[in-house]
Formats: C-alpha cells, structure tokens, sequence
DNA sequence: TAAATTAGGTGGCGATACGAACTATTGCAA
DNA sequence: TTGCAATAGTTCGTATCGCCACCTAATTTA
C-alpha cells in the first residue's frame, strides 16, 4: 500500500498513457486530411474564435514566429484567411474559409469516431465521472 | 439535456485538452534537460526494455528509419547503447547507460512534479477514481 | 512629435518524421 | 548446398515544425 507521496505514479503513468493515445489517434485523423497535428489544433481553435496572430499563438502555446508558418500554409491550401484588423493596422485577424470550417467540422467527427473506441470500455456512468473528473482538471 | 449520441463530445473535448495539456507538460519537462517530448519517451521506454530497434519504433508508433536518428542522437549524448544483437546479428539491442538511467529517473520525478499540479484539484478518492478510469482505457 | 512598444514577418538552424533505396544477415526451398 | 526471399537497420532527400534573432510597420506614450 504505497505510503501515499506524489499524486500517486500511477496516476501520472496513466494520465501520459492515455494522453499519448489521445494525441496518436487525433494526428492520425490529422494525417487522413493531410494535416499536422498543429494544423488540426489550428482548425480546431478557429472554429470557436477569430484571434490575431499574437491570441492564436497563446493558444497554442508557440512563438509568433512559428505562427506565421503555420498560418501561410493552411492559408495557402485555402482553408483560412488573414484580415488587416480594423481596430489595428498592424495586427491580423484570422478566419476559417468556407472550405476551412467543412474540414474542421468533418475533422470533428473523425476525431470523435476515433476516440470513441478508447472510451468504449466504460459504462455511461463511468464516461460521465470521466467528464467530470476532467472538466475538473481543466481550472 | 443532449441526445445522448457520440461518448457526448463532452468527454472527447476534455480528453483532447487535458491530453495536450499533459503533452506540454512533458514537453517541457522533456525541454528542461534539453531533450524531445520523443526522446523523453525513448528514455521512459528504455528504463523497463531493451527493445531492437524495430521493437522501439513499435513502442513509438514511428518508422524505423525515424528511430535511426533519434537513436543515434541520445547515443551520440552517452544516454544509451547500440549492441549488436547475439541471436541476429543484424539487430541491435538497445539499452540505457548509466547516465541514461539517472536522466531517465530524474526525468520521472520532474514529470510527477509538473503534473501534480493538474490533479492537485482532485480529491484522494477522486484521484483513485481517474486511476481506474484511466486503467480501463488502456486496454 | 519623438521614442518606446507592439504586431507580424523573415531567415537560419536543428530536430522530427516520412518514404524510397541500399547493405548485411538470416531463413527457406529447390 | 546453394540461391533467393525476407528481415533489420541505415542513409538520403524532403517537408514540417518550432525556436531565436532580427526586421518593418503601425500604434501608443511621454
């Protein structure tokens, strides 16, 4: 009975495991559509809002400069675009075309049929104390 | 009072975030001793194996000629080994050095340290509770 | 209005990961 | 036994990623 010292490794050990599962199977959709990961995360995020190039870079947790990449190569495949702020000659305001917002939500759907089988083992109850337990995670 | 269809994209949606917040944290960790999020994994693998290098890019879901570098890479650093195998020769047993194994060991208790902080909400029983959950997901 | 700040982009670098092609060893079959 | 196929690993070329350092343009501030 383990004397109760970090949040238990098993916990920790589990947790890397099943995010390392969670983040194959969404760079496995990603690469059904030809996307990165990154790129996939870049679709997801826009669905919800139209940041600048500085919010989007927050949101992913990355520089600015890698941003800038990211951002000319789904523009270049049309899935978004860069819109001069109107508020701000210098900054960017970012959107999902038409064709961008169809890949993002038919990614949606692969992504959920793809994870689906990793909560598969769990009962209804158990994926709702699931839930909870994450959403808790999350503040 | 949603229709009850997908595992509730709910439970999808908190899966993704807390696997790339976890992802971050061991990236950063990983980072922190100037190592890849995939070298960190390599290490962690290594401390419980001695794969082939096929065996190893199993483990990572990778190519083999992906793992010919990263392997040369953390060999180059002294972390681990390259022996030819005595029952193939054309394989070759991978192991950690000594000083593989300490990083691997002090790469550990970082990883528990960083993500104690994303379970700190969680109660005891609660904790025990994603334990299980977890459990259940990965086979 | 001049100086500092901010938004974004550019270019160079190293790491990652892939696929295709290559070498060496092993295994199987005629 | 010899010869061919399969397997283990590496190498090479390519694209993406992400960083840092530096640059320009627009905006804020002092």
């Amino acid at each position: 009975m383990q004397p109760e010292r970090e949040p238990s490794s098993e916990v920790i050990d589990g947790l890397a495991r099943v995010s390392f599962a969670v983040i194959a199977l969404l760079t496995r959709a990603a690469a059904e559509h030809d996307l990165s990961l990154t790129q996939l995360r870049v679709l997801s995020i826009l669905r919800d809002h139209e940041p600048t190039m500085a919010g989007l870079a927050t949101h992913l947790g990355l520089e600015r400069s890698s941003v800038s990449g990211l951002v000319d190569r789904a523009a270049g495949r049309g899935l978004m675009r860069r819109d001069v702020s109107e508020e701000d000659g210098r900054a960017v305001r970012l959107s999902l075309t038409p064709d961008g917002r169809r890949l993002a939500a038919r990614l949606a759907e692969d992504v959920a049929a793809l994870i689906a089988p990793l909560t598969g083992g769990l009962s209804a109850a158990e994926r709702r104390r699931l839930g909870v337990l994450l959403a808790k995670m999350l503040d």
